[in-house]
DNA sequence: ATATAGTCTCCCGTAATGGGAGAGTCAAGA
DNA sequence: TCTTGACTCTCCCATTACGGGAGACTATAT
């Protein structure tokens, strides 16, 4: 009979885990004196202390142990929990190198600029959401506003329940000065009638947007889609679909351009 | 002015992780409604919030988060903090690749023997510890009881205080059938005098052992030997020492050979 | 008898939220 | 104006696998 503090020297496993284990009731010592309380182990208890240590280290949590060493499960219950495992630790394997390659880019950046990055990209998942919209071919950005100016009124007239900010959508699959194709659309709730002009139809949801905050005047948007692009390209995306503009802070707002805060979205797809 | 849930959504952040930023001091809302305590925030935090959401996703705790934010620290500290992270996620990174070699080290040698493997193999590490011990070259296995008995008496004769169970270390590095170099030892605490055939010294500490419990009789430990060897060789280890037996359980504590319980120690290093 | 080392239970803390209760608030429709 | 439903508030508990520490008791050696 080996009190707790030998059977934690010949196990290398601290008391205090063993005290766990015996509270959640994984491995109970082989006597525990009832006046004193002292529990007393027997080192025939190594071997399945041994393996609760092994699959804890295959990253089961200590309840799955418990599952698979106290109930004699059929085998194949075992394999496909061990299935279950791997695709984990295989995603955690993912994430860590992802985490990696993009602490390396930021100490690159910070390297380079000598100062915190002035940007941040962040990956969002998109919902499918309705929409009120008009597209059209422009003959400039600025004239952005014509659109927005044709669909407001509308929806003001046919009293649409507004769901969130409004969205451009450059559907050009390049940069263009002129004639660009646009389209500007609103989120609604509910339900709206539709007309020549205006369409009313369920974005779809994209699962991979690779989004930046923009502050300030849209003249500048321009350096915003540089970093954005350069982020896409350093971090192994490619884009897959036409670009976004969410303007979350704009003339409705403020009259003070430099205090506009627009969201660039580009739809990415890992390489 | 945007209240939490509008936040929100923008953000993709969760109405619970905002109210515990808010919290923690690491994102306060623009505005807070003295009387109903709502929450308003601005577009303009969204730059921060995906900061915030970036530098989680680096690694860093919410707590390293706030102080690369808050205070504007020397650049030098920054790159430091993230050469540290980018050394965390290296490790994680290891430590999964490893997970996942055991899994699938595991659903083979299940897939293979169709039931539960029969033995688990840990990697521990022992400290250095004084023992006293004889060591000579036996004609045989079965004589190493003869080492004990002379070792034995002569500890109870200097009362010495045991300090764990009695190991056997076999100095051959191959196999051998008779003429066998081999070394028993039991730890002591405290000190005692040596003899020209009883020396004692400090086991010196072993980083890496690759550790099996053996269960039954002296007879089938070849078996368990193989097992562990073979795990050695699957787990991309190769040995570095003489390989060590420790008695946890044997003639002093049973008559019984079959409930003898013993631990094969090969001390092993990453190939 | 005493000193020392070991053990007991109980309670708190971790990191970053999620879940839910119960109460109050906001905006729109009838 | 009242009601309804969607939001929001605070507070409390739970998560994982223990570690730290307090205060009390126990075992063992001198």
């Amino acid at each position: 009979m080996l009190r707790i503090g030998d059977f934690s020297r010949l196990s290398r496993v601290s008391v205090k885990a063993l005290r766990y284990y015996d509270e959640i009731g994984l491995l109970k010592p082989v006597e525990v004196d009832r006046f004193t309380g002292y529990r007393y182990y027997s080192a025939d208890q190594l071997p399945r202390l041994n393996r609760i240590v092994v699959l804890k280290n295959l990253g089961l949590s200590l309840e799955e142990v418990a599952q698979l060493l106290n109930n004699d499960l059929p085998v194949s219950h075992i394999i496909q929990l061990l299935h279950v495992k791997q695709a984990e630790v295989q995603q955690r394997l993912q994430d860590e190198e992802r985490r990696l390659v993009q602490v390396e880019e930021w100490l690159k950046r910070i390297g380079k600029e000598g100062i915190m990055p002035a940007y941040d990209v962040v990956i969002k998942k998109v919902n499918a959401q309705t929409v009120a919209s008009v597209r059209d071919v422009i003959p400039a950005y600025n004239d952005i506003g014509k659109l927005f100016n044709e669909l407001y009124p509308y929806l003001g007239k046919h009293k649409a329940q507004l769901g969130g900010p409004p969205i451009a959508i450059y559907h050009d699959m390049e940069y263009r000065e002129r004639d660009v194709d646009v389209e500007v659309a609103v989120p609604i709730a509910g339900s709206l009638a539709a007309t020549d002009r205006i369409k009313v139809y369920e974005l779809p949801a994209v699962e991979h947007l690779a989004c930046l905050i923009h502050q300030g005047a849209y003249e500048t948007l321009n350096e915003s889609y540089q970093a954005l692009m350069s982020w896409v390209e350093a971090n192994g995306y490619q884009m897959t679909g036409p670009d976004r503009e969410v303007y979350l802070k704009s003339y409705d707002q403020t009259n003070d351009p430099a205090s506009f805060v627009t969201e660039l979205q580009q739809p990415v797809a890992k390489k």
